[in-house]
DNA sequence: TTAGAATATCGTGATAATCTAATATTACAT
DNA sequence: ATGTAATATTAGATTATCACGATATTCTAA
């Protein structure tokens, strides 16, 4: 029985996930409530132009999600399975996440 | 309490998981024998060449290992963990896993 | 030692990712 | 309406990745 994977589809969203800051990101909107771009910014120690492009790779990616909540941009992981895929990535339980 | 996490390691990690041929060469390792060159050239349809450098990759990452036996060279997947992780990545259960 | 099978490496051109700096948007406050 | 804070987008230079073809290595068999 051939089962077909998309290999292209799953690949696509470790590419996503694939760089250190991208990865810091989505680690702390986990861990701990880093949410808006200006937290990250101060953070990570990387300018607010790149971590808004980060921001929107991982969007795009569909490992994020966002609301505009006034004048800022609340960011969060988008579901229960990218949680899962870091903590294995981690080596942590995805139970200790805020999601 | 700061607890200090290697995000460029394990970015390098999915990096090296990040490519469609990669990740179908490690799921299929972990799947079935599928474990020299020559089966993952017919089964992906992709060249010899670029197999074996793809290998190389995942070998530099440490995704896999190898070991000679004779003439070909078997690949297998390197530890549980990256088991565990191709499991979350793939929605599966790493229990079914030949490792 | 020569031939052939299995695998690895190298060189190259094309495409994609990344960072920086500058500019644009959006919403709030005055 | 204007100014300002928060975020997004764009353009360009630099570097990394990829696929392909050619060549090199490593082992076995004769």
């Amino acid at each position: 029985m051939e089962q077909r994977v998309d290999y292209e589809a799953r690949a696509a969203l470790l590419k996503a996930l694939a760089h250190p800051i991208r990865l810091q990101i989505v680690h702390s909107l986990l861990m701990e409530g880093c949410h808006n771009v200006r937290c990250m910014e101060s953070r990570t120690g990387v300018s607010q132009s790149s971590i808004s492009q980060h921001l929107q790779r991982l969007r795009a990616a569909r490992a994020v999600e966002t609301e505009r909540v006034g004048n800022e941009v609340y960011y969060r992981v988008s579901s229960r399975e990218m949680a899962v895929l870091i903590a294995a990535l981690m080596g942590e339980e995805a139970g200790v996440y805020a999601l």
